[in-house]
DNA sequence: CTGAAAGCGCTAACAA
DNA sequence: TTGTTAGCGCTTTCAG
């Protein structure tokens, strides 16, 4: 592969004016410019990302955190992302961190190396603190999960309002025993999506009965089919479950499908409102996340940033989709 | 961020000396080792792998080529990936072609520009032109999707076999009508898998109709639900349906449930077995590919390719995984 | 409008 | 065992 001293020599000019022109410079005449231009197309000549970044201190590559690859949540948003900052002339280095902290390392270093010029962390297994150190000499935008208070610009939707609604629109549907599949509470969304399901069943004066609330070790679809299991144990039975995510939900209403044919049905309500969700038997009520909306938003908010604009925290808008699992 | 001149003046060292130390090169003393060592923990330096990369003209970035992020069939092949090369000390650019060629070039740029040292593609619309013409000059993977007789090494499975043996599975269940849900031919794997449908009809004396054969324009859940209820719409309806992809099959199931409460079942072959195939209902029968272990492959092969060995083309087992929809 | 030259941060050949 | 130095490929100031 050719370098630039190759095109400078064949075209007759100097390395800085091959410069120019790659750079489309407006101080190059039109007869040197084509001559250049000829000489790139001749030895069909590239320009080296390495050399440039390296005297631009840029990677133009974005580094995105993501826990896993297997929840289609994050594969809506890197959609946005990744549509985002490809406009701008970057991409995206995907790393899912699988929630081990060995990665985490290597992938703060790679943007305290430079190997990545910004960081969308979609992780709420993230070392909150190394992530911080880190915002506080690179730019870092945090997507979907966020830290309340914290330094960090985040996108997100108000999940305890969303779960405020979502288990709202099952007690008015006359559910008065309602189960909740939760996820481990040490992240802010769990914490979150429980309070705004307290809020309803308050709200109502129905009480909160701890032997109907199951917390998961994670989200597969095989999560959501065990809590639902171990909710179902219970002598006396929820005729409703509100589940943090559609992963989970469905995971639920296999079980439900599998070990209550003969009973009363139980209405399901998710969050998230992955394309699956719609393919269930009965189609799943969920709170449906602008995901790709999401993603553009921290692309955008991360671009900016890079910039060194000061950028505010996002909230959007979620909706509740009512479909066949709460309707009988 | 320090420099490697920095850590040197510091420890009172050259900058060669330095650099022997971050590549652990045995020839330095303890001694000379540990002041260097301190320097680079009071300043806290990390080594730019922009500097490292244009030095040893390599980015140790593999860029990995998918259609789309929204079918999981390849986040679990990602997930092989990743795992394989992060243990190499390599990183996934992950690119989403979305089957847009103005993208193809930003990404084959990007090889020629250095800022990849390899390409795994995963991507069945690329312009194989094109590939073929990078991988004379750069290493080149291709997984799942293939070329036959083609000069890029490939990982893959024997989709010809997998659809024979998925469709003889419907007709020894008693089907004789069966149905083939396709996506384009113009894709290898199409073809081979509707040679194995044919191929199973014929060794059982069985008519190919055309009109129980659909062509869908993608791999969504929605073609698959559009492709049945076509079907469905057929005077002779078949009594069994082969879709050569989970995702595809998932909405047939769909349509079936949406159309057919009170009619005769129709038994359902998918392709892939996606972690959501044995969340429905009912549960899918499909042709489980080692997806996981296939990334893993790619990857291998992909490190040993840029290594300088020749790499041989490798098929890996399938297996046929039979669940409710296929058992009445 | 163009060229010479410095230098981004690092590695490695060579010399000592 | 360590230091000096050239140079990877590019951009950009400064001078002309």
């Amino acid at each position: 592969m050719a370098n630039i001293h190759q095109i400078a020599e064949r075209a007759g000019v100097s390395v800085a004016t091959v410069s120019r022109v790659l750079n489309n410079a407006p101080t190059v005449s039109p007869k040197t410019r084509s001559k250049v231009e000829s000489a790139i197309k001749e030895l069909n000549y590239q320009p080296s990302m390495l050399g440039r970044n390296l005297r631009n201190s840029e990677s133009r590559l974005i580094l995105v955190l993501l826990p896993t690859f297997s929840n289609p949540f994050y594969s809506e948003i890197i959609n946005g992302i990744q549509d985002t900052v490809i406009a701008k002339g970057y991409n995206i280095l995907l790393c899912e961190t699988d929630s081990r902290p060995e990665r985490e390392n290597i992938y703060f270093n790679m943007v305290k190396n430079k190997l990545a010029d910004g960081v969308i962390s979609m992780d709420p297994t993230i070392n909150m603190k190394k992530l911080k150190e880190l915002a506080e000499s690179h730019p870092v935008i945090l997507c979907s999960e966020y830290e309340e208070g914290g330094c960090i610009p985040y996108v997100t939707v108000d999940s305890e309002l969303a779960a405020y609604q979502a288990v709202k629109h099952l007690i008015q549907l006359g559910n008065e025993k309602i189960a909740l599949i939760n996820s481990d509470e040490k992240f802010l969304y769990a914490r979150q999506r429980r309070a705004g399901f307290e809020r309803a069943l308050k709200e109502f004066s129905l009480p909160i009965r701890e032997e109907w609330i199951y917390h998961t070790k994670g989200l597969d679809f095989q999560h959501g089919v065990h809590a639902m299991r171990m909710i179902l144990q219970q002598e006396e039975k929820p005729t409703a479950v509100f589940a943090v995510s559609d992963t989970l939900a469905i995971g639920a209403l296999k079980a439900i499908n599998m070990e209550l044919r003969a009973m009363e049905p139980i209405a399901v309500v998710g969050f998230d409102n992955i394309s699956f969700s719609s393919m269930t038997n009965p189609t799943l009520t969920t709170v449906s996340q602008p995901m790709y909306n999401m993603g553009c938003t921290a692309a955008d908010m991360l671009l900016n940033s890079m910039k060194g604009e000061r950028v505010e925290n996002i909230v959007l808008d979620h909706e509740l989709i009512i479909r066949e699992s709460t309707m009988g």
